[in-house]
DNA sequence: CTGAAAGCGCTTACAG
DNA sequence: CTGAAAGCGCTTACAG
């Protein structure tokens, strides 16, 4: 039933097709050929090996390298007939300006980073498209690091992006709230301020101990309470909580939300009504059981996830429970395909794009103000929530 | 029932914490403050202002810019004491080594990118995941582009990263087929040459026209054909298709697996078995009626991808039909939470963090040989599919 | 409007 | 082993 997984490799003749280039002299864009510009009219010296340069463009258009430097830097101050005659030699010896060195001179456009734990999963997806999209549009160039959770690769990663002078770092999702994490961030913090970058939270609030550090979160409390809101609604009065136990920002927020949820409706409280799961699917479905086995069983559960939520549905399932008849469910995110399980999963979706929009645009210094962004989130409704059972 | 999106911002007081970092001198690397180095122990000239660089660590450790070089590059050939002295002084002035500086020497390690159409899916988060790991791991940067699928944004974001200088580009995932396509991806090549980088296809078949760019794919006819053989184990003769028209190189690779696997398992092979969507839920939803509609409906369908399949579920379920007794579905993919429907859909499941992996090892030359590589696939086993009725 | 010069921060032969 | 010099490719005052 299952085919091996099998590798092979195919072999690949090489050699050169004859295509197009948008160039107007393709052959002087070929490198490594021998001298570069100067192979074709007047070769002045017999070093140059690489790329042409702009002093090549300069020579071969009869100015000065800083007229080229103008002309291309887009200064007005410039005869339009030298203009035209330096485009004309740029495009003729297929030049390409050197981002490093523009950069050098403080001119260059600075990568963005996104720094986050794990790549794979809808809300890194969401966030990173939308910080790229403002990157990409305001000419900047998206860099994407995980850490994998360790703290020694992220100092690497941070490091690294200092020595590659990134315009600023987006840390993302959730994190630590101890003080010798908060600490590991200032040192951060510190850090990039010396190459004249800085930090940003997106998806996760600040910091109590580094207010200077702005963030661009969504609403994380309000997003739960108003799944509690739509249950206490729905008549039921015990509603049980099923996630991560406190320790990271993510975790500790979500709880306060069902906590809060619960007060506010004048809800059962109870700490037998928590259990612990990480958020994982898996996770969900070895925690949930503990809930639905005890003596005075919740008929509602928010969970921290989607995931957690799929894991819930497993446990429901494996004991022959109804949803929602015998046991509305929660989850938070909105990920893809929990609308086509049955039943379609209720849940909080948060604005993961919107975040990575804002993030960017913060980062690249397109916003004034000096405020802390918190998006609100919404319900979906689907049928994993129900009345209560009489 | 639906909580309004709404947006709120947070006041943040600016201010400064005392936090410990982990340089030796905390007050050396505070930026803009004044004369950064010189204002510790005898400043030298007024000017500076900038990070402190590689001059100002020579003067403070009394030798010369050169031998801080060679000690921060790694060079043998230096005095241990020399060496201790030289590291002693960079430590205590906070030093961040420019890599842009660096680079420019040909000495700096270059970014590489993952270049696609669009970042939200899953197949992408794990094919950029895995290319991550590799680049982290060698020091590298991972730089992340998205085209929306426009090819004057595909140019834009190409020059751009011809003037980054980027180690090599990986295009991700299914592309145009046609001459048009190839000759604009031929001036990448030659763009990217021109600038020392390179192109890599990564998850898509290498294009005939153009056999010097090398490809990391895995196997869409395999894969697809597997499911077919799956089915006709099961006793299906007439299997459906539901999926793409021809005109990229996923859809095309994937109907041709469809073909294949039909003929070569014998079964029912006629044009009304195949009906066309796109990449998407609701596509999959519209098109899947077309064959189950008709006058002498498939006991099964393959679906393109897993999003085509969970529109076929819908489908399905809208005309009462149950899933395998009376339509067994397969999927390709394997994306999360596909397992947890109702049945848990059966589904290709190819190496995306793998080709991700190799395709980054061979962008940075870590790996020999000249060929192309083709990953294999793995067929999971659900409950979407069942015997045949009889 | 344009050129010659100095500078960005590093590295690498070239001589000691 | 170490230093002085030249160079990487650009930009920006500074003078015409």
């Amino acid at each position: 039933m299952r085919s091996p997984f099998r590798r092979s490799e195919t072999t690949v003749a090489a050699c050169t097709i004859g295509a197009v280039s948008d160039r107007a002299d393709p052959n002087a864009t070929i490198p490594a050929a021998g001298p570069a510009a100067g192979g074709r009219r007047g070769s002045r010296g017999p070093k140059k090996v690489g790329a042409v340069n702009l002093r090549d463009v300069a020579a071969h258009a009869g100015v000065a390298p800083a007229t080229v430097s103008r002309v291309l830097g887009g200064s007005r101050h410039v005869n339009p007939d030298t203009r035209t005659r330096v485009l004309a030699a740029a495009a003729e010896l297929g030049y390409v300006v050197n981002g490093l060195a523009r950069a050098m001179t403080g001119r260059g456009t600075r990568s963005i980073a996104f720094l986050t734990a794990e790549m794979a999963g809808f809300t890194f997806g969401a966030t990173a498209a939308g910080a790229e999209s403002v990157a990409a549009e305001n000419g900047h160039l998206l860099l994407l690091c995980t850490t994998h959770g360790r703290a020694e690769r992220e100092r690497q990663i941070i490091a690294t992006l200092c020595e590659q002078r990134a315009a600023a770092v987006l840390l993302v999702g959730s994190s630590g709230t101890d003080r010798l994490y908060t600490e590991r961030i200032a040192g951060y913090v510190r850090d990039l301020a010396t190459v004249g970058s800085k930090l940003l939270f997106c998806g996760r609030p600040g910091l109590p101990g580094l207010p200077e550090v702005r963030s661009v979160d969504y609403d994380h409390v309000g997003g739960i309470k108003a799944a509690v809101s739509h249950l206490a609604a729905l008549g039921h009065r015990s509603v049980g909580y099923v996630g991560a136990p406190r320790g990271g920002t993510m975790p500790d927020l979500r709880l306060d939300g069902y906590l809060m949820g619960v007060r506010e409706n004048g809800l059962e409280a109870r700490p037998g009504l928590v259990a612990h799961a990480q958020n994982t699917i898996e996770e969900g479905e070895r925690a949930t059981p503990l809930l639905l086995d005890a003596d005075r069983p919740p008929s509602a559960l928010v969970c921290m996830t989607d995931n957690v939520a799929v894991g819930a549905y497993r446990a429901a399932r494996a004991r022959g429970l109804r949803i929602p008849e015998d046991l509305s469910i929660v989850g938070f995110d909105d990920a893809p395909v929990v609308g086509d399980l049955t039943p379609g999963l209720t849940t909080v979706r948060p604005p993961f794009r919107q975040i990575g929009v804002d993030a960017a645009e913060i980062a690249l210094g397109l916003r004034d103000g000096d405020t802390d962004v918190l998006l609100g989130t919404s319900l979906t409704v689907r049928g994993s929530t129900g009345p209560v059972r009489a």
